[in-house]
RNA sequence: GGGAUGUUGGUCUAGCUCGGUGAAUGACAUUGCUCUUAUAUGGCGAAGAUCGGCGGUUCGAUUCCGCCACGUCCCA
């Protein structure tokens, strides 16, 4: 028979665990158990696997899996399919860094796409083996075998399937995009990418007027530091709110904001100059400018629309620098393509991606842009249009690999799924999800995504899953793939060994159908949040048989992080409404992220990451699960901190040590639980058993409310908070005076029932958060007690309810005993009166007459439990009683009347009954008798104060104010001395190792002859608790013979010096 | 740069949805006292926060609004 070790250690707890689970395949037997329950469907977020697990995965997939097991506990049939998100950018990033790649071109040259995709493959393979084992670790249970990968050809199949569907709804299109563009790549760069760039550039900085149309001499005067894209300007971005104002620079009137002429003046070196006119930017709306270079760029000749080379407004603009006019190209900035799309202003993008002019620009056909700068600013000084001219340093964005300075550029060949007429049924769908929290929905995504764009969904990427568009390479006709055998059928040439990624989808021709002509792919790959948004249709392959996809969808739950609003709920939700006309899961919680101790983000660069395989072979799952479920609300951001967590191992510590505790003397008298019996005895239990079940179904009632709303926060901390305040700290100290009794003592019995009922409910409910620490204790603890237990903790049913055991005025009871306690104690304190000194009485002024009747009802307890020989409570507060008034002299006044009798005045004082002294102060005039003279006093001459009498300490409490009378009498002090000396004498018997029953001879030696004579009285009291058969009393002046006595040992009591000596018999 | 979200004693946090009681909750750490034959515990005290800063709404704001600083997320 297995013995739970001493100390509770995670680590080998959670070995032997999940070896145990491993062994006797648990998980599967789990399944099967709830296989005909009802069906509660989760659907998994795919991880990305580049990368391993950080702490913040694990905190959501901790997350998981207590809901998870919850569900299963409570007898659902839990669909759970793992799954991998194994695309994308990312991936191909370390690739590319492990096989020294520097530009994507030298892929086809150097490695050959098809050995590059060999080795993305290779990669996520490895980090997929680490993040199963990781999820495994953590004691996630989800079905890894049959999880679902992005990268399956069925899956991609699934996202052409869709894009094909999308085609036909007419929300898949081309359009232009802004990218950041590295001409020597010939590339677009993400964000990401991006980041890792900037660098210091050294840049023109020019200032040029645009002559007005219709505005005679009038000016807008403009800022650059790209002068070549003055070529490709369209408008002038103006704050609609700022203002503007007309400048008499000497026979001409520039136009520039309020907050910056000076600076501009200087600038241009206008000495005197004066303000003319002052406008709100909103009025300078529309009004037309003539393009700089209007007969250099035939594309600006035949421009007519209405904000074409006109005025517009735009929150972009700022007067940090330049003019608050900002030119605006939309073809070469993310902000100027907003404008304008806002504007209706096409884009002109006379650039190829290799940063050179197209023949749309004759003077410029085949530079490069940056070469231009020059000649852009001389010919305007030509024009007499330059205003000032200068160079600047900035940060500026380079490419990471060949520190090339970007170009930012609108690229038409982008592909789109579009918003259009999709908006209102996305919020309307969305709508329909239960959000927890309901602001991070409705609000925070559902504001999103009432404003999101046309999602381009296009990457010129290898790693993805391929773009299903061919082009006719005639007749420029565009067909969209719904699956492979369709492309099977229309290929010219299906190669055998066909798989659904680039390069071997690349090199599939199809035959135009209209004119005959090849069709070639669109040399894209897809977002991979296309990927992971068609897990609900995709993860159970709905193409080859829909009837499991009928079954689970909509989905009952899904769980992410934040930074996924933008990622996979949104996907998610936009194919599914595309597909299925609502949102695939009913249920969404939303989670923030994990945080280095000091708050800052967990990266890579900065060396602060914890990986979860660390935290969680060196804390262990369970105090790394309970830490990141309980400590902060799952959509609040937490730090990661080891203190933090040593904090809530230790509640686990109380757990193991109460169920060692348990064990131990369930262990000794050979107890079995029965149910029935703890029943019908109930009646008959103690208070503390009582109130305890009670307590327990109040946890059990509120626990579930919090899981049914998916705060496992507060589940969680109603658990912990049970086992340890009111099972460790206030159940078991009342119930181990009982431990002692005879084993088939009924009160003892029914203390072992409803300590193992507790126990056994409290594991079962704590066991989603704590699988491995709980499975231990079943296994170790619970089914050794118990008849007819599975062998797993995860084949029991979640505790319900039990509504007859819930007692709220008993709770209400014990409530009012530990105000008692804790106030008696603070009583008690501010005299320095021990605990195991017995006092007089306990009086408590109570607040309301339940409280009164709850305390008196307790009496027999509170005795005992507050050492006290008497208690009352009564209601109203009996001031007289229990408030002493004292007087105190005020010297000023009475000092310069009667001088040298001061003293004996002031003694007087202290004597005279002060509550009739105030009374007749009031009346007027006091006299007091000193020396046989009478003193007359008048109000002002003493103050009174109010205090208590010497014998009676009080402390205030929620139920009332607490008075305790420590009136020491010769008989309390025995009894206090005799309770301390006992206490020491079993301290020995301990140490000496004797047996429970095994008797012995004491003599006990006083430093003072007042303590023997008070141990005296209670000498019978003494053998008896200490089972003594011979007692000596020995006072300061007669030395013992200590030779008898085996064990000696010195003690101080207070001033009391106490030498025992003690021998076995 | 735009949008979102957060900032409460030395540290970590509760409360803030729907502004109002008197001491803004609790834990850790500090400190005084104390209990205990389950516990690397526990109990009673002391001390410690003008609830990031500034403004506004209001009779009244930690709680609502705005701006600023800092952190984080998404987008650019």
């Amino acid at each position: 028979m297995s013995q739970l070790p001493k100390r509770y250690d995670p680590l080998v707890v959670e070995e032997e665990v999940l070896d145990f689970w491993n062994k006797e395949k648990v998980y599967d037997k789990t399944l099967k158990l709830r296989s005909s329950g009802p069906k509660w469907n989760f659907l998994e977020g795919p991880p990305t696997t580049n990368g391993f697990m950080h702490v913040g995965h694990a905190r959501g997939r901790a997350m998981k899996d207590t809901q998870i097991r919850y569900m299963t506990m409570r007898g659902y049939d839990v669909w759970r399919r793992g799954g991998w998100d194994m695309q994308g950018l990312p991936v191909e990033l370390e690739v590319e860094k492990n096989e020294g790649i520097v530009e994507k071109g030298l892929i086809d040259s150097n490695v050959g796409m098809d050995v590059f995709v060999q080795k993305c493959k290779e990669l996520v393979d490895f980090y997929l083996e680490r993040w199963v084992n990781d999820s495994i670790r953590l004691g996630l249970w989800l079905d890894y075998p049959e999880a679902y990968q992005t990268r399956k050809d069925d899956y991609i199949e699934h996202v052409w399937y869709f894009l094909k569907m999308a085609n036909e709804k007419g929300l898949l299109g081309r359009g232009y995009r802004v990218n950041p563009t590295c001409p020597r790549c010939v590339t677009a760069l993400s964000g990401h990418e991006v980041s890792q760039g900037y660098a210091t550039k050294v840049d023109p900085s020019i200032y040029v007027k645009f002559e007005m149309v219709d505005r005679e001499n009038e000016y807008l005067v403009i800022w650059t530091t790209t002068p070549f894209t003055l070529i490709s300007n369209e408008m002038v971005s103006v704050h609609p709110k700022y203002k503007y104002v007309k400048l008499d620079v000497g026979g001409e009137f520039w136009w520039v904001v309020e907050d910056l002429v000076e600076v501009v003046m200087e600038k241009a070196k206008v000495e005197s100059y004066s303000k003319v006119e002052t406008l709100t930017g909103k009025k300078m709306l529309g009004w037309k400018y003539r393009h700089p270079f209007h007969d250099e760029v035939p594309f600006h000749q035949e421009h007519d629309e209405k904000y074409m080379h006109a005025v517009v407004t735009g929150k972009h603009v700022t007067v940090e620098d330049g003019t608050g006019l900002v030119h605006t190209a939309p073809g070469f900035g993310p902000d100027d393509f907003e404008v304008g799309k806002e504007f209706k202003v096409p884009v002109l993008a006379p650039v190829t991606t290799s940063g050179k002019f197209t023949d749309e620009v004759p003077m410029f056909e085949g530079k490069l842009v940056f070469d231009t700068n020059v000649e852009v600013s001389r010919l305007l000084k030509e024009k007499g249009l330059l205003v000032h001219e200068e160079t600047v340093s900035h940060e500026y964005p380079h490419c990471w690999r060949c520190d090339t300075p970007l170009i930012y550029l609108a690229d038409k060949t982008q592909w789109f799924l579009k918003m259009t007429g999709l908006r209102d049924k996305l919020v309307k769908a969305n709508n329909d999800v239960e959000w927890t929290p309901k602001w991070a929905g409705t609000g925070r995504f559902g504001d999103w995504l009432a404003n999101a764009d046309d999602w381009c969904i296009s990457r010129s990427r290898i790693w993805g899953s391929p773009l299903p568009v061919w082009v006719c390479d005639d007749c420029k006709s565009e067909v969209v793939v719904g699956s492979r055998k369709e492309l099977k059928e229309r290929a010219i040439e299906f190669p055998e060994d066909f798989e659904m990624h680039r390069p071997w989808v690349d090199e599939v021709v199809l035959k135009c159908e209209k004119c005959k002509g090849e069709m070639h792919r669109e040399q894209f790959v897809t977002d991979c949040w296309l990927d992971s948004g068609m897990a609900h249709t995709a993860s159970v392959d709905y193409l080859k048989d829909p009837s499991l996809f009928n079954r689970l969808f909509p989905y009952d739950f899904i769980t992410e992080a934040v930074d996924q609003s933008r990622g996979w709920f949104y996907s998610l939700i936009y194919t599914s409404v595309v597909m299925h006309g609502s949102a695939p899961f009913k249920d969404c919680v939303s989670q923030e992220h994990v945080l280095d101790e000091d708050g800052g983000k967990m990266s890579k660069s900065r060396g602060n990451v914890v990986w979860a395989k660390d935290a969680l072979e060196t804390i262990g799952a369970d105090p790394f699960r309970i830490f990141m479920l309980t400590r902060s609300a799952s959509w609040s951001r937490m730090n990661h901190n080891q203190k933090e967590i040593d904090l809530i191992r230790k509640k686990l510590d109380v757990l193991w040590n109460v169920v060692l505790f348990s064990e131990t003397y369930m262990e000794l008298d050979k107890f079995k639980f029965d149910e029935k019996r703890m029943m019908k005895f109930l009646p008959e239990a103690n208070l503390e058993d009582k109130w305890l079940l009670s307590r327990l179904e109040s946890v059990v009632k509120e626990y579930h409310e919090h899981m049914d709303k998916y705060l496992w926060h507060q589940a969680g901390r109603v658990l912990l908070e049970f086992i340890t305040e009111d099972f460790s700290r206030v159940f078991l100290p009342l119930v181990k005076k009982r431990v002692w009794l005879d084993s088939e003592n009924p009160k003892k019995v029914m203390a072992y029932d409803v300590m193992y009922y507790a126990l056994q409910t409290f594991i079962r409910l704590l066991n989603p958060f704590t699988p491995f620490i709980c499975e231990k204790l079943h296994k170790d603890f619970l089914v050794r007690f118990a008849d007819g237990l599975p062998e797993s903790i995860n084949l029991t049913d979640m505790p319900m309810l039990v509504d007859k055991l819930l007692d709220t005025e008993m709770e209400a009871t014990f409530d009012v005993l530990q105000e008692l306690r804790t106030a008696s104690s603070h009583a008690r304190n501010k005299k320095g009166v021990k605990l195991r000194h017995p006092v007089a009485k306990v009086t408590l002024i109570a607040e309301d007459k339940e409280t009164s009747k709850r305390a008196e009802s307790l009496k027999e307890l509170l005795l005992d439990d507050l050492n006290t020989r008497d208690f009352e409570a009564v209601l109203t507060d009996i001031l007289a009683e229990f408030t002493q008034l004292s007087v105190k002299p005020n010297y000023k006044a009475l000092g310069p009347r009667y001088k040298d009798m001061m003293k004996q005045l002031v003694a007087q004082l202290q004597k005279v009954d002060a509550v009739k002294l105030r009374d007749d102060l009031e009346k007027g005039i006091a006299t007091l008798e000193v020396k046989g003279k009478k003193l007359e006093l008048v109000q002002g001459d003493v103050d009174f104060e109010e205090s208590l009498p010497e014998h009676l300490s009080y402390a205030d409490s929620k139920i009332g104010k607490v008075y305790v009378d420590v009136t020491r009498t010769k008989e309390l002090e025995a009894e206090g001395l005799v309770r301390d000396v006992t206490r020491r004498i079993q301290v020995m018997r301990k140490e000496m190792d004797l047996k429970v029953e095994q008797s012995i001879e004491i003599v006990l030696h006083f430093s003072d002859n007042e303590s023997v004579e008070l141990a005296k009285m209670f000498e019978d009291h003494l053998k008896n608790e200490t089972r003594a058969v011979t007692l000596d009393l020995v006072g300061p002046d007669r030395e013992p013979g200590w030779k008898k006595y085996s064990y000696i040992k010195e003690w101080e009591i207070d001033d009391l010096k106490l030498k025992v000596g003690m021998a076995a018999r």
